[in-house]
DNA sequence: AAATCGTGGCC
DNA sequence: TGGCCAAGATT
């Protein structure tokens, strides 16, 4: 998929986490490319740098060490405990809380939040010994992923639908229907086009060059015209566009230097 | 604790 | 083609 190449300059360029923690936060901002969730490029970096100041530039194999890591949360704990060292963790995706919700409870997707109830399915479901829970935490997450699907689920490949409580009830439909999000004209479409051009430019933009049309600017920082088009044909209201570039300054994600934003360096 | 967050694949 | 959708962390 889109991630591969990505994943593999990422760790061709930094393949320890001091060679990452050494880097100016923008450069992993900037290597993240189009990916999406530009502040978990940032909480990468930021995971880094506490890394090489608690752990010995070590990633800890700990479930609560790894808590404590920028941008990671109970998956990832859980999740890199188990996967990375072996670890005998409960780990819960959406994709296990799928295959749960359907089997056990009947119902065709879990509830909008996790549950402690969930969370003590899962562990009482998990196997004793370290090395099949692993197993079974990468079973149960690919069954969800590519048979127990949100929509349209193969229950006809699914080696536990005779034990299935959503199949046998009829697969009824959701009782609640997730609620879409929107992107045309969002703060966060803003958001996404400023960041397109902070990431090819190669010296601060000024303010100015977010609010006009480059043409009209008669002059362009090397490698900005592209995504600066795209954000001009956005038409975003100019009180938009300062939303967006106040949130992206109070995230970190881009600063003031020199009269213009860049990544954070 | 409900809202926010980027992007591309899919139909 | 364009609307819908994914998915975990943070605040």
């Amino acid at each position: 998929m889109r991630v591969l190449p990505v994943w593999e300059e990422w760790l061709r360029r930094w393949p320890e986490p001091a060679d990452l923690a050494r880097e100016p936060a923008g450069e992993a901002v900037r290597s993240w490319g189009r990916l999406g969730y530009p502040r978990r490029a940032l909480r990468l970096h930021a995971a880094a740098v506490a890394i090489g100041q608690d752990h010995g530039g070590k990633v800890p194999a700990d479930y609560t060490e790894l808590l404590a890591l920028p941008g990671v949360g109970s998956y990832t704990a859980a999740a890199v405990a188990a996967f990375a060292f072996g670890r005998r963790e409960t780990v819960v995706d959406t994709n296990i809380r799928r295959v749960h919700a359907r089997l056990f409870s009947g119902a065709a997707l879990p509830s909008p939040a996790l549950t402690a109830a969930e969370m003590r399915l899962a562990a009482q479901l998990l196997p004793d010994d370290a090395g099949t829970s692993v197993r079974w935490n990468a079973a149960v997450m690919e069954l969800g992923a590519l048979v127990c699907r949100a929509r349209a689920p193969k229950c006809s490949a699914c080696p536990v639908r005779d034990r299935c409580s959503w199949r046998a009830a009829g697969e009824p439909p959701p009782s609640y229907v997730p609620k879409g999000q929107a992107w045309h004209g969002t703060d966060r479409q803003v958001r996404g086009a400023v960041m397109a051009v902070l990431r090819l430019a190669d010296s601060p933009v000024p303010a100015e060059m977010f609010q006009q049309a480059p043409a009209d600017l008669g002059f362009e920082p090397s490698g900005t015209g592209v995504p600066l088009a795209a954000l001009h044909r956005l038409n975003s209201a100019p009180e938009q566009l300062e939303r967006a570039l106040a949130g992206l300054l109070e995230d970190g994600l881009a600063e003031l230097h020199q009269g213009g934003y860049r990544l954070p360096g």
